[in-house]
DNA sequence: ATAATTAGTTAGCCTCTCTAATAATTAGAA
DNA sequence: TTCTAATTATTAGAGAGGCTAACTAATTAT
């Protein structure tokens, strides 16, 4: 029946902005290091995929490249990341976390993290499990946007 | 153990943005009806909640009342809504869907519904059953922020 | 009556995200 | 090889989305 189906897509478009919202909240109430979420994300990416490039980071957060190039200009203006030149190919960028945007990460996941597990604390195990199941469901689904170009889309079919 | 606590988390900091990110694509997709997440979840909490205030609407979505006022400000000026005084309570608005705001959420929403449904189509009933009940689980937890302020905070613990 | 609370707005700030246009480098084809 | 394509990233410009702080107006409580 197609009416579970709805029902998941009307749930996710209810619950999930909520989630937000209040995983926004966690990273301000986490004082000391002030980022957002967007911020936290590519970070928290270069550190698991050091020398990653604009190009790889954007896929990864599902955003436009310029998007990503203006998100990437602030957190070097803060100092917790740095654009370095690739030698190979010369266009390239290669992100790399300072010091200190490394650390900061670090404690802005682990507040981030015991402020959300608290929340959770209401629930029990078995839900718990649940949750981590629906999110292992969900996560491949959503992950890597595909980004097709117009470009891109006439090559494929007209071309 | 609080692994399991940790971990998930640490699963929705990781998937929650992701899902965000499609949804705000498929809402543009569904072109024609171009609303941003905020605005359709204003107009969709005033459609099925008449009459109600800015402080309504404000903890619904777990906002403060100067984004919403904008907010709003942005809706009026598309003619999407419209804010009517209150006669009981001078200070008071109510807020009202116009017809074109109506019908641009119902078309907004059954949009987004099938675009999500579509991508929904890679799972099993089962694995959409899991998806379904954690998104129960979650809700609760993440709605009504609370929204506690200063004065309120000192009024309950000093005085 | 006067003080405190509540409902909204305004102003100012910064981030997020997009499209369109541009520059530089590399890869591919004639 | 030369000239065209594609890739990588940036800039400019625009509109939302958030927040805090400071303010007005109306209501309630003392």
């Amino acid at each position: 029946m197609a009416k579970l189906l709805d029902t998941c897509a009307h749930e996710l478009m209810d619950t999930a902005p909520q989630i937000m919202q209040a995983i926004r909240m966690e990273m301000r109430r986490g004082r000391g290091s002030d980022i957002s979420i967007p911020q936290f994300r590519s970070m928290a990416f270069i550190q698991g995929n050091p020398d990653s490039s604009l190009s790889n980071l954007a896929e990864h957060l599902g955003l436009t490249l310029p998007s990503v190039s203006k998100l990437i200009d602030g957190l070097v203006k803060q100092k917790l990341i740095t654009r370095k030149e690739s030698t190979a190919d010369r266009r390239r960028l290669t992100l790399v976390l300072t010091q200190a945007g490394s650390s900061i990460v670090d404690s802005a996941r682990t507040s981030a993290r015991e402020n959300l597990a608290q929340k959770l604390k209401l629930l029990s195990s078995d839900e718990l499990e649940v949750i981590y199941q629906a999110m292992n469901f969900l996560r491949p689904i959503f992950a890597g946007q595909s980004k097709v170009t117009a470009h891109d889309f006439l090559r494929r079919t007209v071309l």
